[in-house]
DNA sequence: GTCCAGTGATCTATCTTGCTTATCACCCGG
DNA sequence: CCGGGTGATAAGCAAGATAGATCACTGGAC
């Protein structure tokens, strides 16, 4: 059990401003004050520390005497600490400083957004400690949902959650057509979707009303057909690597294309009425201050 | 100008004390309080930081937001501090911490009083700065009468100095007789104080009323003569000089012997009835702790 | 010696703060 | 649906902090 702290924080205050002037009436000023406050405080603290004498005040000249020489280091310090709290507060409250934890699916990490994240998380001298993972759609949102996870970046649409989580956009990027080397289409300068109603598609295992999968449902819906689904993959390196393969072709983000996987080719479609967008999905009205601060410096979306 | 903090340590002891039981209840007790006024406390805190909140109370279970996540290490580092300068308080109030300027005089260094003296400050775990000189016995009292030196190692006995002036034996040891190597003396086991009346004796500059001078004047007047004073010099090393250079004898302390100075003999004197003392000088009612602790550790005596 | 300016201490009234007790409002398990 | 547990709220009281006026002492000027 510790002792319950006999002085308070003013009083080191005082005493400091009186050790520093070495005179009542322009350390009270200092302090902006009238000066019996300090006789008092100071007293106070005196006999905090069992009436030992901090000044010898011959009425004339006050000096610190060995005790308060002692001390007045110390004090200092504790004084400093305690602007120091103040300072981090407020840096904490305004997250500049604090603890973020965020997830992103993995074709985020193509679309260049995570160097972003981070430039935005340290602008302006911020002490933000950033916990990273990956992790599919539909965790991120259960993770967020419960509170265990600050927000994740994930392929809009979402569908099914909850109203208070919310996204906002913020990478939006074309959608191609992978195509295997050896297809009709491989190496035509670009496609448009009515030629593409008979083709095998591969697709991601995430349901036709969410992420990226919705925009490619999306293009063929526009186009006025449902596509002939051959086979699922769970990642966009694993889809590829099936196109590459010849098993079908696929649509894929524009910033999947880096993946120059054996010769599979990524032609643009001419058509395309609908783009693929990532977005930053949080529950509303987020306490973390550091997320806060992350979304001011996005412009505000959908 | 620094801005007045906003908040005190109490309000820091509170969140501190709940964010460790993460109960309002528990954290009461154990600061010993009721309940209300943590309530209070903690929401002077937050409002103190713009509102922020540092906990989420869902009424069933509370825990740390990130801003009181953040905000903890440094409040707790600010409490540590509190007790830091508590602790060095108590200790700078006993003496067992703070600095000591103290003076010795030349011949005090023989009599091992430095090496004792240092052992009795670092006593006890205590950390004390002590600032030593080597000052003659007239400026040592003036300096310690300006308030400007805490204590001084002086031959006694001392006359004609102000009624605040105390002083305590630290150190009491034989008056020898230093003879020359081609003095009839010399090689003798002892002499008595009767044989020495034509002598030619060699002083202290300091005069007959105080230090070790005086003890000589004293051994002489037991005899019944008054010395011959030949020469006079400043220190014992000097004096044995001239001693053996053959211009006198001479009346050194015991510890001077130490310096077999060519061929001088040091001479027991049989019917010494004085001893030479050496005592610490000092101002009745030392406000520094320190000195307070080392007298404390001699006992009292004249 | 006497006086005066300067400075810290003291006194008192007032306002603020912090704590206690009593009670309320809410959540959750049976 | 009720009862135990928990934090918030309200009211009252005691202690603490401050301002303003005044006192008391020091030390230098003359």
């Amino acid at each position: 059990m510790e002792k319950p702290l006999t002085a308070s924080l003013r009083q080191y205050e005082v005493f400091v401003a009186i050790a520093e002037t070495l005179h009542f009436g322009q350390a009270a000023a200092h302090l902006d004050v009238a000066q019996p406050a300090l006789t008092q405080q100071l007293k106070h603290l005196e006999t905090a520390f069992d009436g030992a004498l901090l000044f010898d005040r011959n009425r004339r000249r006050v000096t610190l005497t060995e005790f308060g020489r002692a001390l007045l280091p110390e004090a200092r310090a504790l004084l400093q600490q305690a602007r120091r709290v103040e300072a981090v507060a407020e840096a904490a409250r305004t997250g500049q400083r604090g603890r973020i934890e965020l997830a992103y699916v993995g074709s985020a990490s193509y679309a260049g957004i995570l160097g972003r994240l981070l430039r935005e998380l340290r602008a302006g001298a911020a002490d933000v400690e950033l916990i990273l993972r990956e992790l599919d759609m539909d965790l991120q949102i259960a993770e967020i949902v419960a509170g265990r996870l600050d927000a994740g970046f994930v392929r809009l649409p979402l569908s099914g959650v909850p109203e208070t989580l919310l996204t906002r956009t913020v990478h939006t990027e074309d959608i191609l057509l992978a195509v295997p080397p050896d297809h009709r289409l491989a190496g035509v300068p670009s496609v448009a979707m009515a030629t593409l109603r008979e083709e095998n598609f591969i697709f991601s295992h995430l349901g036709p009303d969410m992420g990226f999968a919705a925009c490619a449902y999306q293009l063929c819906a526009d186009a006025g057909f449902a596509p002939r689904v051959a086979h699922r993959a769970p990642q966009f390196t694993a889809i590829v690597n099936f196109v590459s393969a010849g098993l079908g072709v696929a649509f894929v983000p524009a910033s999947a294309a880096r993946m120059k996987d054996a010769g599979v080719s990524f032609l643009p479609i001419r058509d395309a009425k609908v783009q693929s967008r990532i977005g930053l999905a949080y529950l509303r009205d987020p306490s973390n201050p550091v997320l806060r601060r992350l979304l001011d410096t996005i412009e505000p979306e959908s």
